[in-house]
RNA sequence: GCCGAUGUAGCUCAGCUGGCUAGAGCAGCUGAUUUGUAAUCAGCAGGUCGUGGGUUCGAGUCCCUCCAUCGGCUCCA
C-alpha cells in the first residue's frame, strides 16, 4: 500500500503502482474525464506513470497552466509526426509548449513551408489526433538512442550525447517517436482543434552563426470553440496595435524617404510626448534632478574612451563628414559620455554630491533592420536620461530613491502590471563585459539589495546586464503579449574610472564616484507605444492632448462657443472647438472616434442658462452642467488621476 | 542581417485561373442644407497598381532585383 497526498491535504492508500489517472477516478469519473497531466513529487509524470511510494500528487485540467503546458508538449509531438508524414525528409530539434501554444524547430532540408502549406499540416494532425493514440514513455540506453538516430538526425545525435546513460527517454504515440523529457496528456484524441499560426526561421541553439531552421508555431485546444476564442482574441489585440492608432489619432508617422525607423511625431503626437516630458520634469525637479542639454553628436574618440564605441561601433551611425579628413564623429548613440563631460566641467567636492543630470536626449542607433518595430524599436528615439552622479556610501539610498521615481510614474499611467528584472552579467560570458569583478560585485550586491528593500517582486536574468554594469529593468507586455524592456535603472563603476571622474573626499583626497544611469519611460517612443496599446488610445484625463471639444449644434452659437471656451482655457482645460458646417451627429461621431474624453454640446437651451451638454466617451450623454461646474468637475477628476510626487 | 509573408487613391479594401479607358466606401473639393447626442444630400476630382528589369501579342495579375512593411530568429548600450 502507498499513500498519496493531494494538494487539499487529504491522504488516499492505493495499491502500489497506482496511476495518477487511476487516483483521479478514484475521486470521481467525471474529474478524470478533465484531467490531462500530473506532478508527483514535484516531478512531472505522466498520468499513466505506476507510483511506486508515498508522496504528493497533483492533477491538472486543461485549466492550469501545468495543463496546458502538457496539451501543448503533446500537440507539438503531433506536429513533427504530422511534419515527418509529410515530409519524410524532414529532421526534428526540438519542439516546446511555450506562453501561447507551442513550436518545433526542423531542419526541412531542401523543402520549404510557408501559409499555404498550413491548412495541409493541420489537416494531418487532426487526423492524427482523431486516432486517439496513447503516448507512452520508455526508457532507452544512450547507445540505443544514439543508433535510432545515427545517420537520420544529426541535431538528436548531438542532443543526445549531451544526455548522461540511464536518464534518456522516448515518447511513442501511433507510429511516431520521439526523443522526450515527458509530460503529456494520456492520447492524441483529447487535442480536438489545431491551427498552425506562423513560420519562421531560428537559429540552430540559437546561435546566429549556425543554421537556420524552420520553427513552426502553432496552437491547439481540447474544443474548437476555445480556438475560435483564442483568434478572436488575438484580433481584439491588433485593433490596440499602437502602429495602427497612431495612425487613426495622428499621432505619429514614418516615411521612406527618411528612413527606415526613423520616427516623426505629428502635431497631437508632439503634443502628447511634451505633456510626458512635463509630467516627468516636474516630478525630476522635486526629486532633485537638474536639466542639461548635450550635442547630437560626439567624436569618436569620446565613444572609444566610454567602451561603447568597441562594443557598439558597428551599431552606430558613424563617419559624420567634415571639411577635415581626419576627423571623425558618430551621431551620438548614448547620452552617458556626454554628462560623464559635463560633471568633468569642475571640480566637485563630497558635499556638492549627488549631482543629478537629467536629459531628453535623443540618440541613434542603427539597428538591425528585421528588429524595427514601430515605434517599440526604432533608429532614432529620445531617452529620458539621467545619469547620478554619487559618493559610495550615497548608491542605496540614490538607487532607492529612482525606484520611487519609477514606481511613480509607472503608477500615475496604470502601468500595475509590470515585471522587474534584475540584469546580471552571464557567468559563462566573461569577455562580454568590461571592469574588475570586485566592482561588478558591489553593483550587483546594490541593485539586489534595493530591489528586496523596496520589496519589489522581481526575477533575476543572467546574461541580460549592460556590459558596462547590472540592471534593474520594468518590463511591460504590448497588446499581444509581447515583452518590452521601459523603464531601467543601472549601476555603474566603469564609466567613472574611463572618465577619470573625481571628487574631493572630506579626508581632502580625490574619490571616484559611482553613477547610475536611468530612464523611467526608458524612451519616448517606447513608452508612449506601450501606453497606446495599454489604453487602447483611451489617454488618462491628465495627459490626453484633447480633453474636451465643444460641438455647436449650428453657426449661430459660435460666439457662445468661444466664451465656454475661454472659461476653459482660463481653467487650465485644454479644449478646442468644432465650427465646421456639419451635423451635430457627424460632429459627435468623429469626437468619439478621435477619443476625446468630452464632448460639449452647446445649442439655444445651453446658452441662454450658460451650460454645457456633456457627452463622455464611450459613455454617451451624461446631463447638462453650467460650464463652471464643468470645469470644475475636469479639474477634480485630473487631480485625483495624477498625484504629485511626493520625495 | 537571416527565414517566411505582404505592398492597388490620403485611409480601409475589391480586382477570379494574364485580356476593353483599374473599381467601391470614407476622407478631400464644389454646391445645396443651419443641423440636438456615432455618418445630410448631390456633383467633381483623385492611382505611371512600392521600385527597376524580364517573360508575353498583351502584366495590377507570372518571374527576378531592390525598397518598405508584417510575423518570427539573432541583437537591444
Amino acid at each position: 500500500m502507498i499513500k498519496i497526498t493531494l494538494p487539499d491535504g487529504s491522504v488516499r492508500e492505493f495499491d502500489s503502482s497506482v496511476t495518477p489517472m487511476d487516483v483521479a477516478k478514484n475521486i470521481s469519473e467525471g474529474f478524470a474525464r478533465n484531467v490531462i497531466s500530473a506532478k508527483f513529487n514535484g516531478l512531472t509524470v505522466e498520468t499513466s506513470t505506476p507510483l511506486t511510494e508515498d508522496g504528493a500528487l497533483v492533477l491538472y485540467t486543461w485549466k492550469d497552466d501545468e495543463g496546458k503546458k502538457a496539451f501543448w508538449h503533446s500537440s507539438a509531438h503531433i506536429l513533427a509526426q504530422a511534419i515527418v508524414e509529410l515530409y519524410p525528409n524532414a529532421k526534428l530539434w526540438v519542439g516546446p509548449a511555450i506562453e501561447n501554444g507551442f513550436y518545433y524547430d526542423i531542419d526541412m532540408g531542401d523543402e520549404t513551408i510557408s501559409d499555404k502549406d498550413f491548412t495541409t499540416i493541420e489537416n494531418k494532425m487532426l487526423e492524427i489526433a482523431r486516432g486517439k493514440h496513447d503516448f507512452k514513455m520508455r526508457s532507452a540506453t544512450k547507445e540505443e538512442a544514439l543508433t535510432y538516430y545515427k545517420g537520420k538526425n544529426e541535431y538528436k545525435v548531438e542532443l543526445v550525447e549531451g544526455f548522461e546513460d540511464g536518464s534518456i527517454t522516448f515518447c511513442d504515440h501511433s507510429t511516431f517517436t520521439d526523443l522526450c523529457r515527458g509530460g503529456h496528456i494520456p492520447n492524441t484524441g483529447i487535442v480536438k482543434a489545431v491551427k498552425i499560426m506562423n513560420v519562421a526561421g531560428a537559429y540552430y541553439k540559437g546561435d546566429e552563426n549556425n543554421k537556420q531552421l524552420t520553427r513552426i508555431y502553432g496552437v491547439s485546444f481540447p474544443k474548437q470553440k476555445e480556438l475560435k476564442e483564442h483568434l478572436e482574441l488575438i484580433e481584439e489585440a491588433k485593433k490596440r496595435d499602437h502602429r495602427k492608432l497612431g495612425k487613426e489619432l495622428e499621432l505619429f508617422t514614418f516615411s521612406q524617404r527618411v528612413g527606415q525607423g526613423l520616427p516623426m511625431w505629428l502635431p497631437k503626437g508632439a503634443a502628447l510626448r511634451s505633456e510626458l516630458e512635463n509630467f516627468l520634469k516636474k516630478a525630476q525637479k522635486k526629486a532633485g534632478y537638474e536639466m542639461v542639454i548635450s550635442p547630437h553628436i560626439g567624436q569618436k574618440e569620446l565613444y572609444v574612451t566610454s567602451g561603447h564605441y568597441a562594443k557598439y561601433g558597428e551599431d552606430s551611425f558613424q563617419a559624420i563628414n567634415t571639411p577635415k579628413e581626419d576627423e571623425e564623429f558618430l551621431l551620438k548613440p548614448m547620452n552617458c559620455p556626454h554628462h560623464c563631460e559635463i560633471f568633468n566641467y569642475k571640480p566637485y567636492s563630497y558635499k556638492d554630491l549627488p549631482k543629478r543630470y537629467a536629459e531628453f536626449g535623443t540618440v541613434y542607433r542603427y539597428e538591425q533592420s528585421g528588429e524595427l518595430h514601430g515605434l517599440t524599436r526604432v533608429r532614432g528615439f529620445t531617452q529620458d536620461d539621467a545619469h547620478i552622479f554619487c559618493t559610495p556610501d550615497q548608491l542605496d539610498e540614490e538607487f532607492k530613491n529612482v525606484i520611487d521615481l519609477v514606481m511613480y510614474v509607472f503608477e500615475s499611467l496604470g502601468f500595475d502590471n509590470f515585471t522587474a528584472q534584475v540584469s546580471l552579467r552571464d557567468p559563462q560570458k566573461p569577455e562580454k563585459y568590461i571592469g574588475s569583478n570586485e566592482n561588478w560585485e558591489k553593483s550587483e550586491t546594490a541593485i539586489l539589495n534595493a530591489a528586496k528593500e523596496k520589496g519589489l517582486n522581481y526575477k533575476v536574468e543572467y546574461g541580460e546586464a549592460a556590459f558596462y554594469g547590472p540592471k534593474l529593468d520594468f518590463m511591460v507586455k504590448d497588446a499581444l503579449g509581447r515583452s518590452w524592456q521601459l523603464g531601467t535603472i543601472q549601476v555603474d563603476y566603469n564609466l567613472p574610472e574611463r572618465f577619470d571622474l573625481t571628487y574631493k573626499g572630506s579626508d581632502n583626497e580625490l574619490h571616484r564616484p559611482v553613477m547610475i544611469h536611468r530612464a523611467p519611460f526608458g524612451s519616448m517612443e517606447r513608452f508612449i507605444a506601450i501606453l497606446l496599446e495599454h489604453t487602447g488610445g483611451n489617454f488618462p484625463l491628465w495627459l490626453t492632448t484633447e480633453q474636451a471639444i465643444l460641438l455647436p449644434v449650428s453657426e449661430k452659437y459660435e460666439n457662445y462657443g468661444k466664451k465656454v471656451l475661454t472659461l476653459l482655457e482660463n481653467n487650465e482645460i485644454r479644449a478646442q472647438i468644432d465650427n465646421r458646417n456639419e451635423t451635430v451627429g457627424k460632429k459627435i461621431r468623429e469626437a468619439e472616434m478621435n477619443k476625446i474624453p468630452f464632448m460639449l454640446i452647446i445649442g439655444e437651451q445651453e446658452e441662454k442658462d450658460g451650460t454645457v451638454s456633456v457627452r463622455r466617451h464611450g459613455a454617451g450623454d451624461v446631463g447638462t452642467l453650467t460650464m463652471e461646474a464643468f470645469a470644475e468637475l475636469v479639474k477634480t477628476e485630473v487631480k485625483n488621476s495624477l498625484k504629485p510626487f511626493n520625495v
